[in-house]
DNA sequence: GCCAACGTTGGC
DNA sequence: GCCAACGTTGGC
């Protein structure tokens, strides 16, 4: 079982939002970054952590937790044709672009600012916190989900403890 | 709005 | 396969 951080602008799908859907679950479409596409065709698992991260949003910060329900899904917005993320070189019997289907489970309470994860010594390494680090799907080591759900006042871990 | 960092595209 | 040009991301 592994960790993950996933990237949304909050004014195109916050996680509140997503803590709104049925059954709180929602299709991770979209992403059109091929390592990006690799963690959730190839590394994400069902039952996987994910830290739900809102960027270009004022402040930034971690906003919530989620886990993973299914992986390497079809991306349906790649053939929609009046979609801007429409893909015409993408093949029905061979898409380019996948997507995980994730479960929101707890908000941060408070929110989790970026301010304070630079602030945190133990978080010095994470992958979000590193310069020109712009990939929307990132690995996050266990050390530093303990963290976060810390500062986010998650106090029971929701996810069965991880073993490697 | 700025701009550094990074990814993608396309001519050669 | 190189690499310049261009587009995007995302914090500030």
């Amino acid at each position: 079982m592994q960790y993950w951080l996933l990237k949304s602008e909050p004014g195109v799908y916050s996680f509140e939002r997503l803590m709104r859907e049925k059954q709180r679950r929602t299709g991770w479409e979209c992403v059109r970054n091929y390592q990006a596409r690799n963690f959730m065709r190839d590394a994400m698992q069902p039952g996987d952590g994910v830290l739900f991260y809102h960027s270009s949003s004022e402040p930034p910060g971690v906003a919530g937790i989620a886990r993973v329900v299914r992986t390497n899904l079809v991306d349906p917005t790649q053939f929609a044709a009046d979609s801007e993320y429409f893909d015409p070189k993408s093949k029905r019997e061979d898409p380019t672009w996948r997507m995980v289907e994730i479960e929101g489970l707890t908000a941060c309470e408070p929110f989790v600012p970026l301010s304070l994860l630079r602030a945190e010594a133990g978080l010095r390494g994470m992958a979000v916190l590193q310069k020109g680090q712009r990939l929307s799907v990132q690995p996050v080591r266990p050390e530093e989900w303990k963290i976060v759900l810390k500062l986010g006042g998650i106090r029971a871990d929701p996810l069965p403890k991880g073993h490697k």
